[in-house]
DNA sequence: AGTATACTGAACCCAATGGTTCAGTATACG
DNA sequence: CGTATACTGAACCATTGGGTTCAGTATACT
């Protein structure tokens, strides 16, 4: 009964923008600097910022200054909240399909 | 191997907006028209059935023309897609953890 | 000390999005 | 048949969001 709603909110709308979802499965495959982020992008860093703020925001991503530069990695189960409500919704999903019937 | 990215694009956009994470949460309980599903938010036909649209795009929810109603309701099985996208990313999170060591 | 690097903040731009209203069309009902 | 209901399509509007540039600041290198 915790109060998920605006983490989860913001989780989900952090996701709704595939660059920033690029962004996450990179940093699956270890940490990265925002200079290493935008690069594959070709982005400017100001518009990479702005892509991991958010991510902060909605917690699924952390970030320390270390000397000049920003390290960013994923969050250790960051993704609980969303599974949680989605899979709430699957198991709507399928009773739906079997209150209808093979057909 | 399958070309699931456009969709699961579709989807988490979809997932992206609070009205329309309320209306999967509404159709978790049946069926509801246009209407019934646009009356709680106070909003105008025209607005939510733009939502369901989207909805449907994302392959989320079907409808069907029911006389002058439209019936709406959640596809089964509609978040596997995404839920697969989170867990591959979930696991990489653990790693990252595991990695980093206690500390 | 001086220069290069990595990021940050402010200001700005444009396209997309979430919403509306209004004028239809099609079905349902008396 | 006539009226009410349920939705649809087009046009429009305001805000947000993803992006930029430019002028800093702070750290790193020689």
């Amino acid at each position: 009964m915790v109060q998920y709603t605006a983490t989860v909110d913001r989780a989900f709308a952090a996701l709704g923008d595939p660059t920033r979802r690029a962004v996450l499965e990179r940093l699956g495959s270890g940490s990265a600097t925002i200079g290493e982020l935008a690069e594959p992008f070709g982005m400017s860093l100001t518009g990479m910022r702005k892509h991991v703020r958010l991510l902060e925001e909605a917690e699924l991503v952390t970030t320390e200054k270390v000397g000049r530069a920003r390290r960013c990695m994923l969050v250790p189960y960051a993704f609980e909240g969303i599974s949680t409500w989605l899979q709430r919704l699957d198991r709507f999903a399928q009773v739906v399909e079997r209150t209808k019937g093979v057909r």
